[in-house]
DNA sequence: TTGATATTGACAATCAAAATCAAAATTCGA
DNA sequence: TCGAATTTTGATTTTGATTGTCAATATCAA
C-alpha cells in the first residue's frame, strides 16, 4: 500500500513514532467500509488485533486525518464518521432521511462556484462539507 | 412580533400548549444573537427570567426548529448551534478556522445547480448544509 | 372550577470523545 | 547492540453536551 508509507513519511517528518498499532489501525481503516465510526473500526481491528485500545484508535485516525489519508464528518447524527481519503479526490454527499442511506457525489461546477462565491466575500476556502439531506431514489416514491 | 404568533399556531396546531416559558425562551431567543448555543442562550433567558430550567430551553429550541423558526447547525465543533430564521431565506456560512468567525452569505447560483446535481443522481433535496472552511479577509494575510 | 393532560425544573443518565498515567515500545546515538 | 530519552499505549476516568426521569405544577376545554 502506498498510503501505509504516505503515513510512515508524516509520522517520521513530525518526530512521531512508526508503531506497530499505528501500522495496523490504518491498514485496516484503508480497507474498511466507508463512513466508518471510531467505534466501528475498533470492532473490526479487534477480530484481528485484539489487544489494540480504542483510545489509540481515536489518536490514529486524528493522526491520519492530519496525515490527508482520512476526513472526517459528522453526517447529521451525533457521532462523527471516517473516510479513507485517496488523493485529491472530493466528494459530497445526499444523506436519506428515510433509510439513511450515504451517496456520495462529485461536482466540479460546484466546487468552482463555491471558489467563485468565497472571492466575492474575500473568503479562502481551505475545505468544505456539502451535506443534501432528502429522499434517495427507493425512497422518494411515497 | 409575528414569530411568537407563528409558534403559538404551531402549538395549537400539534395540541401542545402554550407556557410562559415557551414565550419567553422564544422572544428572547428571536431577539439574540444568531448562532447561540442552549447553553448560551439559558445564560440569557436566566437574567431576565431567572426561573427558567436548561432543559426547557432545549426542548424548547427542538419545537422552535420543528415550527420551521429556527434552524440547527454544528459548525465544525462538538455543540449545537441554533439560528432565528426569518421567512424562506436561506443562506450557507463561511467559517474562519483561524478567528473562528462565522460568516453568512447566499447564492441562488449554488442552490440551483444542487437541484440539477440532485436531479442527475435521482435524489430530493428537501435541506441542505454548506460549509465553507478557510479564512476570512482578516485572517487570510499570513 | 375541574379533571385530564402536558409541562416544568432539578437531577441523573447517557454517550462520544478527550484526558490521565503507569507500563511498554520505539528511536537513535554511542 | 545497548540503553537512555522520549513517545506511545491501553485501561480507566473524566468531560461536557444532550436527553431521560419524575414528582410537582400549569394549561385548557368543558
Amino acid at each position: 500500500m502506498n498510503e501505509t508509507k504516505t503515513l510512515r513519511q508524516y509520522l517520521r517528518h513530525r518526530g512521531l513514532k512508526v508503531t506497530q498499532q499505528r501500522e495496523e489501525i490504518a491498514q485496516i481503516f484503508l480497507g474498511s467500509e466507508r463512513h466508518i465510526s471510531a467505534e466501528q473500526l475498533h470492532q473490526q481491528i479487534r477480530e484481528i488485533y485484539p489487544e489494540v485500545g480504542l483510545s489509540t484508535v481515536y489518536r490514529t485516525l486524528k493522526l491520519l486525518v492530519e496525515a490527508g489519508l482520512a476526513s472526517q464528518r459528522r453526517l447529521g447524527e451525533r457521532i462523527t464518521r471516517f473516510e479513507p481519503v485517496a488523493g485529491d479526490e472530493h466528494h459530497d454527499h445526499f444523506i436519506c432521511i428515510n433509510c439513511g442511506a450515504i451517496i456520495e457525489f462529485e461536482n466540479q461546477d460546484l466546487e468552482d462556484l463555491q471558489e467563485e462565491v468565497a472571492k466575492k466575500h474575500k473568503f479562502t476556502i481551505l475545505r468544505h462539507n456539502l451535506e443534501l439531506y432528502g429522499y434517495c431514489q427507493k425512497c422518494r416514491r411515497r
